[in-house]
RNA sequence: GCUGGCGUAGCUCAAUCGGUAGAGCAACGGUUUUGUAAACCGUAGGUUGCGGGUUCGAGUCCCAUCGCCAGCUCCA
């Protein structure tokens, strides 16, 4: 007798023959992409051994989603091996939105053959070639790929273990080493198009060759493609690099590379953010200071950044002696604070600086404000007690969720521990992750691990968020140090008259605060809530007669913090209004006769338009009480 | 830094095969005096990123360089 298995599928129990596919089944989903057996993403040809609960993949799972683009890879290969049949294949990943395969070629890669690679695709689409499932033994791998010259293919066969089941698949003429699970038929891959190339190392190594990343997507339908591609479009038109000079705010140019010019507007919105910094920290007992910017080697070299940051800094040479600009404020501090002798009662000193900042940064990585050379932080170094790690950690995480729930920005929190070329003693190491982690924990925050991603002279907690890109930024910085109090022979005077070392937390809320600009500049589209926008009101006169008038309330405003200008110009109102909203102003005050009679401005916002006449100066109080920073 | 791509007026873009660099918006001058997203007329604006080369002739072809873009690497 045949042995039979027991699959449950939605809800019901299917007794059914052993060695079954579930692409077989009368039940199957005709949208399926894969299956889904007890937690495992199968192929829908995979004969079934065992029973359990199956479940159909499609395009709305991302289980499903990621079956198609890996699938999709294989079809760009299997493209390119078309028309380069001396490519060799490196690795071809699904990706949260399309997919990727890094090839090596003999010919640079351009634009037409963009287009001609695509051709091919859809060519082999339309084949409609099953996609077959081949288990191999290693030898087997190895006579396949030693064939077709894959050396790519031939070093990552070497690295399989022999615990594991080495697999390829097979559509038409084209074989690859692959674990799967991929799509039954090449014909379900509707829609595709190749977006973009680059380069990447083999295996992401320096030393390596370059091998040629080309980048797509694919969707089952074209409308779906068109769809995602017309929000790409969407998305860039939030790109802080386009809107920000759109807006003029800043910008960036030639003679000084990954230096902002904050233009007037963009250095209002910077001042009103720095403001709001400043009045949080010194409600929690920061003192703001100023240190030197640039320093000589030597404490460089006593604080570790010779030896592990050089490479990143600006350095200086006069006089035979080297020079180095700071890339971080806390030996500074740390200098500072050595300064006085320090008593247990003066713990914790908090001293905050937002002062320049350089890093000599690669010049492939500059990008935008995300990533510059010369930048401001909302820095500050905490002098603390052991005993008052928990409580001072504790009151930065509290802050850090005051200033991220202000702006409503979406983040992560990432804990980075001991990298590779650490300073310092492993004890203290320990020591610091583990008060980090109960911190955490204490304040029942998510978070993620990033192994070995911390300091060098510690570990640290991270804040990210994500551009209108999707690509990932850090912004606030945690980080605890056992190591600059022992390097640089901090101090302090404990309750029985012992020299004792203080331990030091860097932390910085905004992170830096270019780049926190341009995340907002992103987050927000431009369209700055009142209390940051650079010019929260315009005030419009309709003709000549109203200058005066507008100058009056314009004048008024300014007196109670509010910050307004006057558009003057011999224009229409509604080729003002019209240039306001495109400058995304919050607040218009039209201003016409009727007006002026009855003492009123007629009230436009930027969301909601024409909202009518209002007193005035009634108005002036509304409006004063709506611009409040958010402090709480 | 590496691989590939792109640099034309302040912005968005055009210029056939190598043959006189052009338009809209913005700016400026004037007319208009206006009630909720673009009034009208006119003027000016350029060493085509910078430097070489090929050619009778280069925005266009070649070399080099700078900057930017995508990704890699790096990343407090």
């Amino acid at each position: 007798m045949e042995p039979e298995i027991q699959l449950e599928i939605e809800g019901e129990v299917h007794q059914l023959p052993s060695g079954v596919r579930p692409f077989d089944l009368p039940e199957r989903d005709p949208e399926a992409l894969a299956a889904w057996l007890d937690g495992q993403v199968l192929d829908l040809k995979k004969p079934l051994l065992k029973g359990g609960t199956l479940q159909w993949l499609t395009f709305d799972d991302s289980g499903g989603r990621q079956v198609f683009r890996h699938s999709s890879a294989h079809l760009l290969a299997q493209a390119v091996k078309r028309l380069w049949p001396n490519a060799k294949l490196g690795t071809g990943p699904a990706l949260e939105d399309g997919f990727y395969y890094d090839i090596w070629l003999p010919v640079p890669l351009t634009e037409p053959d963009l287009a001609r690679i695509e051709a091919e695709m859809r060519r082999i689409v339309s084949e409609n070639l099953p996609i077959e499932r081949l288990e191999l033994s290693r030898e087997e791998a190895v006579r396949i790929f030693s064939e077709r010259a894959e050396e790519f293919k031939l070093q990552i066969v070497e690295r399989i273990t022999d615990d594991t089941t080495i697999s390829a698949y097979r559509q038409g003429e084209f074989v690859d080493l692959c674990t799967g699970p991929h799509l039954p038929q090449t014909g379900y891959i509707g829609a595709v198009k190749l977006t973009n190339v680059s380069g990447a190392y083999w295996r992401g190594e320096e030393q390596n060759p370059m091998m040629t990343r080309i980048y797509g997507t694919s969707f089952p339908t074209q409308e779906a493609l068109e769809e995602h591609l017309a929000r790409l479009e969407e998305a860039k038109l939030r790109d802080h690099r386009k809107l920000g000079p759109q807006l003029d705010l800043f910008s960036f140019k030639e003679e000084a590379p990954g230096f902002t010019f904050w233009h007037p507007k963009g250095y209002q919105l910077y001042r009103t953010l720095e403001e709001f910094s400043r009045r949080l920290q010194e409600e929690r007992g920061y003192q703001e200071v100023s240190t030197p910017w640039i320093y000589r080697a030597a404490l460089w070299q006593r604080s570790g950044h010779w030896d592990h940051y050089r490479d990143n800094m600006f350095l200086i040479e006069r006089d035979d002696e080297v020079l180095g600009a700071k890339p971080m404020n806390c030996p500074g501090h740390a200098l500072l604070f050595k300064g006085n002798i320090r008593s247990y009662r003066d713990l914790p000193i908090r001293l905050a600086e937002y002062g320049p900042l350089s890093r000599f940064e690669r010049s492939g990585t500059l990008h935008g404000l995300l990533r510059v050379r010369g930048f401001h932080q909302d820095d500050a170094h905490l002098f603390v007690r052991e005993d008052q790690i928990h409580q001072e950690m504790f009151g930065v995480l509290d802050l850090m969720d005051v200033v991220y729930r202000a702006f409503g920005l979406p983040y992560e929190v990432v804990f980075s521990t001991r990298p590779d070329d650490y300073m310092g003693d492993l004890a203290l190491w320990n020591q610091a992750e583990q008060e980090l982690e109960r911190v955490l924990r204490d304040r029942g925050l998510k978070y993620q691990i990033n192994p070995k991603d911390g300091a060098f002279y510690g570990p640290k907690l991270d804040i990210s968020a994500i551009d209108s890109l999707g690509r990932r930024w850090q912004l606030a910085t945690i980080q605890l140090d056992f190591q600059l109090p022992e390097k640089l022979d901090l101090h302090y005077v404990d309750d029985e008259g012992h020299w004792r070392r203080p331990v030091m937390i860097h932390r910085a809320i905004l992170g830096s605060v270019e780049r926190f600009i341009g995340i907002l500049v992103e987050h927000y589209a431009g369209a700055f809530p009142l209390w940051l926008a650079p010019i929260q009101a315009r005030v419009i006169p309709i003709t000549e007669q109203q200058v005066t008038y507008a100058e009056e309330i314009r004048r008024k405003l300014h007196r109670h913090g509010i910050r307004a200008d006057v558009d003057a110009r011999n224009q229409k109102m509604g080729y003002k209004i019209r240039e306001a909203q495109m400058e995304k102003v919050p607040r218009m005050l039209i201003v016409g006769g009727r007006d002026q009679e009855n003492h009123t401005v007629s009230l436009r916002t930027r969301e909601q338009g024409d909202l009518g006449a209002k007193p005035w100066p009634d108005y002036l109080y509304q409006l004063i009480e709506e611009a409040e920073m958010p402090l709480s």
